[in-house]
DNA sequence: TTGTACGCGTTATCAC
DNA sequence: GTGATAACGCGTACAA
């Protein structure tokens, strides 16, 4: 509205409209003079050009889209904070888009990237992606995509992941080794990679000594948000030998524990678990709990900085093979003792 | 880029541009058959405006700003779900700007929304701020703005809070009722209007029964973002009086069950603590923490809606003064019985 | 019912 | 060293 533009200015001071938009960038075709005359009416009248007409006339919006399943799990809020560091520093803007855990959403949101509003697109896709047509349809427009943490397997795009796998072997290590018998793997969604390459670790090293081993379930999934709780109290229920529970990511975690803590199973005496988490308040958790935790902020960090080398270096720097592996942390703490 | 635009669907068709506009806006001014055509070619085309040359034409983004000082905190991150579904269902797209409790990053962020990138701002102030002139300058532009949570005492704005000062009362009370005898107040920040308000209740409360009690401090800040812990520490160890803390803010709260802990300052034997704090943890905590938990989501989603009613209704509807308070609750659990 | 033409605020090219 | 002017992609008076 009442906004001051570059054309105000220009008449004011008695000069063109491109005489003005040079100044302001201290172009070197400006006498010293007219800059500072430009430059200081400009502060005096606290201009600022408008993003979107440069937008458009340079064809690049500054911005970046972080499209994510949550925002209240210290994963993805930590992941936050690396990614708004490198925008930050890199002067961009950070557009975000909650999926929760729905394709639906997860399709709409990249849709709003589809058209010139942002340079590029940060992914942790949700529980629900199987499809990849939506984001081959953002590739087609020439718009870079990472993936952070929740890739898609089989989808050719940087990643920066963590050594799932190897997490998934130590945490059935820790378990056998504490003597647990009957580990189960709480999976979020038999398509992410990120469970996938968790439980294939895990059972990897459950297979070792499979024969030992009566038939239970190794892995379950609990997919439908909305009663994580019911799900994981009818587990406990149906297999009463299971006596350790990988959480494969932190909202399995917290309703387990809810579960136990209501049906007055003990931790780690009857059951231990181990969760994938960066839950802050592990250390003070009754007991507290055994976590596999991810570096979430150096991942929200070098992903934000390799989308930007993309967008900047137009591609040629990062290819679609990149993968950058951040590994995690065994902690122990006492639900696992 | 490869960018398909409206002119390029009008060539395609042997239309004119306008006559394509109108069409995909669903004009009554356009034939059924011609907007059929229109529009199947679109979607064909998987045509999506760009929505910085509609911005610069309509001189509205559709767009709005949430400043605050930390995402990796269970209230912000309640809070942005509200926010979010608000912005989803009215079609508007969120910029999110951190100040991690920083002056500096906060005005900065400010003056990245006084161009017409955003229709409107949603701040949570940071622990530094007392100065009101970067958001005045916003005022100046016609940029609404709403406090959530965190207001400015004293700044004409609508805010959307929770009974603060009722709520201190009711945590004085709680521990004073559990036979503290020296409850001390933990503020984050002598400027903030929630550290004020808590501690102004809690503080009659205690004031009622002063004469009882020995001199000692009734509020202290923690201020220096750094070591918050090393603050705590040394204020228990100074104070060893202390039988009760209210922590104003989570971060408090978190540091003091770690000192506590790594101290082996017996909860709520010694001291007994009850957190201002949405923290999904609390009733898992070792001992689990008595809490007064904010109506989180719905102060995002509260803020969010009065942020566009004003933006849409052009600020008639909603005036400065305008003030919606939405209770807290006690939630009493172990941390002091 | 469709088309022409202008402007939103910038940037960039080219002429002076 | 400075100034016209043409885009960028869209929306909308105003003509036709």
């Amino acid at each position: 509205m009442g906004n001051i533009t570059i054309r105000e200015l220009a008449q004011r001071l008695g000069l063109s409209i491109a005489t003005v938009s040079k100044a302001l960038k201290d172009s070197y075709e400006i006498s010293d003079a007219t800059k500072k005359k430009i430059v200081s009416l400009a502060n005096e009248l606290n201009y600022s050009p408008n993003p979107y007409a440069s937008s458009l006339r340079k064809q690049q919006s500054k911005t970046i889209a972080v499209v994510l399943p949550e925002v209240a799990d210290s994963f993805f809020s930590l992941a936050i904070n690396g990614i708004q560091e490198v925008a930050l520093a890199k002067g961009y803007h950070v557009l975000f888009y909650l999926s929760h855990e729905s394709f639906e959403l997860e399709k709409k949101a990249i849709n709003h990237c589809n058209n010139g509003r942002v340079d590029g697109v940060l992914i942790s896709v949700s529980s629900e992606t199987r499809d990849t047509a939506h984001i081959s349809s953002l590739r087609s427009k020439n718009i870079p995509v990472v993936f952070f943490d929740r890739e898609l397997e089989g989808y050719a795009a940087p990643k920066v992941v963590t050594n799932d796998y190897e997490c998934g072997e130590l945490a059935a290590k820790h378990l056998l080794d504490k003597g647990c018998r009957f580990p189960v793997f709480l999976s979020t969604s038999d398509a992410l990679a990120i469970c996938q390459n968790r439980f294939s670790g895990f059972a990897n090293e459950i297979n070792k000594i499979r024969n030992e081993i009566a038939t239970y379930p190794f892995i379950i999934n609990c997919s439908n948000d909305k009663n994580i709780y019911d799900q994981i109290a009818s587990i406990l229920e149906k297999f009463p030998a299971i006596d350790g529970i990988v959480a494969s990511v932190e909202k399995l975690a917290i309703q387990t524990l809810l579960v136990c803590a209501d049906q007055n199973i003990p931790i780690p005496d009857r059951i231990k678990v181990l969760a994938f988490s960066t839950l802050e308040t592990a250390p003070l958790l009754n007991p507290s709990l055994t976590t596999i935790s991810q570096p979430a902020f150096d991942i929200g960090k070098h992903s934000a900085e390799t989308l930007i080398t993309m967008i900047e270096k137009k591609k040629h720097s990062i290819t679609n093979d990149y993968k950058a592996v951040l590994p995690s942390a065994l902690n122990i703490r006492k639900s696992t003792q």
